[in-house]
DNA sequence: CCACTAACCTATTCACACC
DNA sequence: GGTGTGAATAGGTTAGTGG
């Protein structure tokens, strides 16, 4: 909640919404058919199946990930039984130039939580993904939570994972997705370099 | 080897689409 | 208005990269 703007649930009243979000996707029921078909077999799918169902429902990689997140949560929520398999690499890293980290943290220095809008302008500028800006965000502010300053959250950013593993299950298979996860970036920047920890990942396992 | 950080995770909460 | 579910946040782990 606090750093990072929104907690819980706690974006800024002013921010929340309008802008903030990216707009709800409607996903279709043979979209949902084939998500739940591919979930009934794998919780965990790699990047590049993530991949291959983004090109094939149409729908971006990185929603992709957000509904087998969502899904996982939801199965678990009401069976709290365990699953199992995964598969799956992970996403290649992406790597940011000092000029694109340059362009980044202007943003970031000037609006902590970039909207939908700006993160895609961001992508734009700077040739990257919009789901690795999400995820970069929060990574990349450090300084600017440290002490003193917090700017005030604007909008927000974005994002988290995805491979993973069970716990101690099976192995997943790692593969992580992105989009989202252009905040995450940011996110764990900052948790690392605040000491917080953030970070995440697990990944490895993999049988 | 170690620090840094990208990629992922779960849990929780917010908020919009649709009834 | 209530419900379902997509989107987002917080906080955690794993592993690739580079000094």
């Amino acid at each position: 909640s606090e750093t990072c703007g929104s907690g819980k649930g706690t974006l800024h009243p002013e921010d929340r919404g309008r802008g903030s979000r990216r707009r709800r996707l409607v996903l279709t029921p043979a979209q949902k058919g084939a998500l739940h078909a591919w979930f009934q077999h794998n919780l965990y799918p790699g990047i590049a199946t993530r991949e291959r169902l983004a090109r094939e429902l149409h729908i971006p990689e990185s929603r992709i990930q957000v509904w087998f997140q969502n899904q996982r949560t939801r199965q678990l929520r009401q069976s709290r039984s365990r699953s199992g398999n995964s598969q799956g690499e992970r996403r290649k890293r992406t790597s940011i130039s000092p000029s694109e980290t340059s362009i980044l943290l202007q943003a970031f220095e000037k609006n902590r939580f970039p909207s939908i809008a700006t993160r895609e302008h961001l992508a734009r500028l700077t040739g990257l993904p919009e789901p690795r800006i999400q995820v970069h965000c929060p990574s990349m502010a450090p300084e600017l939570f440290k002490v003193g300053g917090i700017a005030a959250p604007e909008t927000l950013l974005e994002d988290r994972g995805l491979p993973g593993g069970i716990h101690g299950i099976s192995a997943q298979a790692m593969g992580g997705s992105v989009e989202l996860a252009s905040e995450r970036t940011l996110h764990n920047e900052f948790a690392q370099k605040t000491g917080n920890k953030a970070g995440a990942g697990w990944e490895r396992s993999r049988v």
